[in-house]
DNA sequence: TATTGTTATACTCTATAACTATA
DNA sequence: TATAGTTATAGAGTATAACAATA
């Protein structure tokens, strides 16, 4: 099969199985650090924030929160400025399991990687599909 | 965002979202197609050959077929050897649509990776990393 | 007993619309 | 009026289990 859209399946589908394997002792999976890994970098966001820049549906992110709330990984808190917004934060516990688990994530993908000569200007190529 | 698993996932959306609008005309989506194309290569197969060749579920070839009967594109027929064997052919009208769709396809592919220096390479990558 | 295909069920991810509370 | 978040709902896509027909 030399289809793109079977291909880039396949390969995601393989890559999100091995993440999920290797981040499961750590109560996370792909998704889940994706959205730490949206709130840890700068600023406080809301919600919406982190929804847009994740590029997930706004309704998508609140469930998704729920779990890292429940699990302690995130704390949400009404802004004083505009009491509409949620912002979220990581909580200590958060940013611990975080720098343990994007360490894994890298890892993996370094592994995943392996098989390509060059596996940045891979990466760098589906950025540039990705018009980015 | 230089995530693996982000890039590979809003890669395939765009490519999906372009391949669906594309085939639409011919009354197929890219699974359909893939289906076609899988059942157009060579001899005669059942459905769960189907299913194995494309690497989905037998359940979830069922419904796939019934759409692509009910729009006339494939019949199935029992076969005479083994009669729980589902075997799974083109129409006339089913080897029309897909000769077409797939010049779309190729075409919709070829524009796809236009902005990579060397997109044969990047799609034997691809390959190289699902061990193919 | 094992296999092919079907049906029922469920789970995840996604999307839309309606609702609330705030602005 | 518009925005942030929630809830309900529905649609894909996928997976498991149980079943009927057949081997």
């Amino acid at each position: 099969m030399d289809r793109l859209g079977y291909l880039l399946k396949h390969v995601l589908a393989r890559l999100t199985d091995e993440q999920t394997k290797a981040l499961a002792p750590y109560g996370l999976n792909g998704r889940d650090l994706a959205v730490l890994s949206a709130i840890v970098a700068g600023e406080p966001l809301s919600q919406l924030e982190v929804a847009h820049r994740l590029r997930v549906d706004r309704t998508s992110i609140g469930d998704l929160l729920d779990g890292l709330e429940e699990r302690g990984f995130v704390e949400r808190r009404r802004s004083p400025e505009d009491r509409r917004r949620n912002v979220v934060v990581l909580t200590e516990q958060g940013e611990t399991t975080f720098a343990t688990a994007e360490r894994i994530r890298l890892e993996i993908e370094r592994e995943f990687l392996a098989p390509l000569a060059d596996g940045a200007r891979f990466r760098d190529e589906l950025k540039l599909l990705l018009g980015e």
